[in-house]
DNA sequence: TTTAGCACTCTCAAGCCGAGAGTGCTAAAT
DNA sequence: ATTTAGCACTCTCGGCTTGAGAGTGCTAAA
């Protein structure tokens, strides 16, 4: 495999039209379709030339003798990488956009769903969004709440507005009476703290506000990111997989990757260690990675800022996508949300 | 198409057979095919007959001439009916899953990520569930949070567990301590009120509690029922669309039921309203109604109790399902869910 | 270095064919 | 009056062939 650097001008010309053209007809690109339709002024041979080099080197290779040519990993990698120029989406758009999570700005929910909605409309991809979740969020109060017998639920709120729940089961039952008094000691402990903080000091109370701090402290581990909505779904590729729906392989995978969890939170994981804030990460075909991904790319970004709640948001295609007009759309929406987020969930104390 | 009052006892068993063998094996069954496979003691001729006849009623149809018959909408609709024997869960499976249950009690969302889990895995469809939501819950406590300027934060805590989360934006400027202090006037005055209650009491308090009155009202009749850390989603179906994933058109149609909300709420809404709780709900091909839901079926429940919350759920597969267990999954967890929501959400007092 | 020319390869759609499955009908058997 | 055997008929499906078209790679000339 050649290196980079050794590609000639026309060359990364050439390599630019192929993923454009490929990106938007999906087929295998010749060269006289090529030079016939972006009016290049040198003849086919020629291009057939380049193109030979191209796929020497990596960037391009024939899904079979006399095919045109399609990028390979590599050649979108180098397009995105060096050859992408960085568009806005246009002004309208954009206008579009804002109003929409203008009218949205009350519920906090609707700010996720409206943002999937539009990166997947946008962008014309699956899109993902998580939920912004703050480390650094402050105690504010919490409430406990009686079911049954020693089962009691406890709601926690923070500070930037998460919302914890989580069951409880005592040792001893107590009644309603005893379970506020509780509640009210815990508030008048721990209001303002951190979480942070609320894991060091942990001042000798009853067995019962004990219970509560150590149930937190496991919350706090999982970082469960409460909020929103949803209906809960599963188990739509088993759908997908019946016979009389013919789903390739592909689709079943890209579902694959909705639904279970683990692997989801593997690639937010290892993804955004590796990315600046404020920036837009791509991943091309699972990079190795990630079989599930093959032909499949993602478009990564995160949002909040440093001193509030952080978040993911991305779009998810095949690996034929529109980078540009995802990695503008994901930039865009990006920076609203950080917008909405710090203006709202920033103390300003 | 004749009444089915007029189907003989011979030709209720041979629909039966057909429904259960082309559930089974997914390809239109023949009349030799069943004789031979479920050892009937008449010939091939006499199926055929009969077959003929239950054609000419509107239950089979043919695909094409010569080849073997299909179930239609009104023949599984007949089957669910009449000829469906309920059986219950083998007595393992059921264990297994109330033993998920068990060990998922303490997280209130994570029962619903569990039974979509457990229905889609157990009915081998995908699945919907819905968050339990009580119009009979009681004001517990809010929760006024600062962010910046007047943009307020409103967290509403019920006595049921449910939270609301609102973002409110008042008139004028005010500081964390006027908040607080409002919230505690707010608390004093509706603690322990229904929300409909809450809706026709109306004290005449200042004006910020007048807003986070009128709020909370909107709130309750969009009925939001928050919780539960989802990761948002929305798109998919610009995925399967794409032409590499050639999946056909019914693939999309079955996510775009997942994707698009308001089909979603009329679908329950008018299902539920005719169905009495505890009991399952069979919708078979769209009934006509529902024309994006050709070719699939829906097998719901409601779950929860009069005194407590109430949800959905369901599976949602192809028309070609098998119904009866469909039907004892669906039946089986809604109890459990019934059980669980009634456990924990009915207050004692 | 570029390009015209040309032989070659490979896919794809269309058409054809035979096998197999299944039916409907008729006439005989029970 | 049913049931069944027999049989001709229909339709699909997979495999095969074939021709057209697209595209390449190579060579030799410009």
């Amino acid at each position: 495999m050649m290196n980079a650097a050794k590609l000639t001008e026309r060359q990364q010309l050439i390599l630019g039209l192929v993923v454009q053209d490929y990106v938007e007809r999906a087929q295998p690109v010749g060269s006289s379709h090529l030079v016939r339709h972006y009016g290049l002024d040198v003849s086919p041979a020629t291009v057939r030339n380049e193109m030979s080099a191209l796929a020497d080197a990596g960037f391009l290779r024939q899904p079979h003798t006399s095919a045109g040519r399609v990028p390979t990993e590599a050649g979108y990698r180098f397009f995105v990488g060096e050859l992408m120029h960085r568009t806005d989406l246009p002004e309208a758009t954009k206008h579009t956009i804002s109003h929409q999570f203008y009218q949205a700005r009350h519920e906090v929910g609707q700010w996720m769903k409206l943002a999937a909605s539009v990166l997947a409309s946008t962008s014309m991809a699956a899109s993902l969004v998580t939920l912004p979740q703050s480390r650094r969020a402050r105690f504010k109060h919490v409430e406990l709440i009686l079911t049954s017998g020693r089962q009691v639920l406890m709601v926690l709120v923070l500070d930037d507005g998460q919302v914890i729940q989580q069951m409880l089961v005592l040792k001893e039952s107590l009644g309603q009476e005893q379970l506020s008094r509780a509640a009210a000691e815990i508030n008048g402990l721990f209001s303002g703290k951190t979480l942070a903080a609320l894991n060091e000091s942990r001042p000798d109370v009853g067995n019962l506000a004990d219970d509560i701090i150590k149930l937190v402290q496991i919350e706090l581990e999982a970082n469960p990111g409460q909020l929103g909505g949803e209906v809960f779904h599963d188990g739509w590729k088993n759908v997908l997989s019946e016979p009389e729906f013919s789903a390739t392989d592909a689709a079943q995978r890209a579902l694959r990757v909705l639904e279970e969890r683990p692997l989801l939170e593997d690639l937010l994981a290892q993804t955004m260690r590796s990315s600046e804030i404020g920036g837009v990460q791509v991943l091309i075909g699972g990079e190795g990675r990630w079989e599930e991904l093959n032909d499949f790319s993602l478009v990564l970004a995160r949002y909040g800022s440093a001193d509030a709640a952080r978040g993911f948001l991305g779009v998810m295609g095949p690996m034929r996508m529109s980078y540009s007009r995802a990695v503008s759309t994901v930039d865009y929406v990006a920076g609203l949300l950080s917008d909405i987020v710090e203006e709202t969930m920033t103390k300003s104390d």
